[in-house]
DNA sequence: CGAATCCA
DNA sequence: TGGATTCGG
């Protein structure tokens, strides 16, 4: 889930018609895990084909890369790898909040309480491996690149930007900034208000551009020394200090200069702190250059409607946004311009 | 979630 | 017509 960065570090809102032409690593757990959470029925069960396999990660990839396509927008998946031993504690936490929320939904169901439900479903979400496989395997067919990490997708995105092959990270997690993406879009969405499943109450969720040199300015703290106050703080890989969040965290290191000396201050001991800020500095990757190719209509149609049951017709509305050419630059045409 | 549809 | 609601699989 990564770290709490939002209040320290400062985002601007960025339109998608500004990112026309660019090429974005996208987090592909991260986005799956998305659709998979919130593309759901009334009663928080997810979509489904008629044999009950679930289709919601393959209709959000779908609508949602096709209308950013649409805006001339050009995505490449990176996914996770082998998690490190030290992110044990993380997937286990996860695990058991799922088997928990899991409980709390069946008695959300029983009671009749059906926005509690939802909500409940929603933290059951689990990507299984045939979820990812499939997720991949319609990327194959429309044309667009994918790769796995040896380890962090976050890392290998930060490297593939370093390596001039693509121009940003897209991810809701802060981590990305640490593992070293000079840049990083949050909220890549298509449309602005969203409904909370709650009840009156909606939320402007805009996409935001953060940088690592913003973050930088922000702070005035090294890369080097924003590691070290994650690290205080707790990461995906260790506890941290207890009461320690963004705001003690920065005083810390804007005071002190670095975790050993923060450490030494508060009285803690982190016997790995060297392994730690390595897994955000020199985090493994593999070379890997994205190649853009056209969509496989044949392909996209066995596997979405022959296979799982979508509608031919809204699939070749989406297949026809890969290969339109994008609007032109600049405002909407409205009537008044003819 | 985004697309399609509904309706003041 | 566009904001709210429902559908999709």
């Amino acid at each position: 889930m990564g770290i709490k960065l939002g209040s320290i570090i400062p985002a601007r809102p960025v339109e998608i018609a500004q990112l026309r032409g660019q090429r974005l690593a996208v987090d592909g757990y991260n986005l799956l895990y998305q659709f998979l959470a919130s593309i759901r029925q009334r009663d928080g069960m997810p979509l489904a084909d008629a044999h009950g396999h679930t289709t919601s990660h393959l209709s959000g990839l779908l609508f949602r890369l096709s209308a950013l396509a649409a805006e001339g927008l050009r995505f490449c998946l990176i996914f996770d790898g082998k998690p490190h031993a030290l992110k044990k504690r993380v997937l286990d936490e996860r695990r058991d909040r799922k088997i928990k929320a899991q409980a709390e939904w069946e008695a959300a169901l029983a009671a009749g309480d059906l926005v509690k439900a939802r909500t409940k479903a929603q933290q059951t979400s689990r990507l299984t491996p045939e979820m990812v496989a499939e997720a991949q395997e319609l990327l194959d067919a429309l044309g667009l690149p994918w790769v796995t990490a040896p380890s962090e997708g976050e890392a290998q995105a930060a490297a593939m930007m370093a390596a001039g092959v693509v121009d940003a990270a897209v991810s809701q997690d802060f981590d990305t900034l640490l593992f070293g993406a000079p840049r990083l879009l949050r909220n890549l969405t298509v449309s602005g208000r969203r409904k909370l499943p709650g009840r009156q109450a909606w939320v402007e969720v805009n996409p935001e551009e953060l940088t690592l040199a913003g973050a930088i300015e922000a702070t005035q703290l090294s890369h080097e020394q924003l590691v070290d106050m994650a690290i205080l703080m707790g990461t995906d890989f260790n506890p941290g200090i207890h009461g320690i969040g963004p705001k003690k965290g920065l005083k810390l290191l804007r005071e002190l200069g670095s975790a050993e000396a923060a450490l030494a201050k508060l009285g803690h001991k982190v016997d790995n702190l060297d392994e730690l800020r390595q897994l955000f500095l020199n985090h493994p990757s593999v070379e890997f250059a994205p190649t853009w190719g056209e969509p496989r209509r044949g392909r996209v149609m066995e596997l979405l409607c022959e296979r799982h049951g979508f509608s031919r017709a809204r699939v070749g509305t989406a297949l026809e946004k890969f290969t339109q050419p994008p609007p032109p630059m600049g405002q909407q045409a409205t009537l008044g311009d003819f």
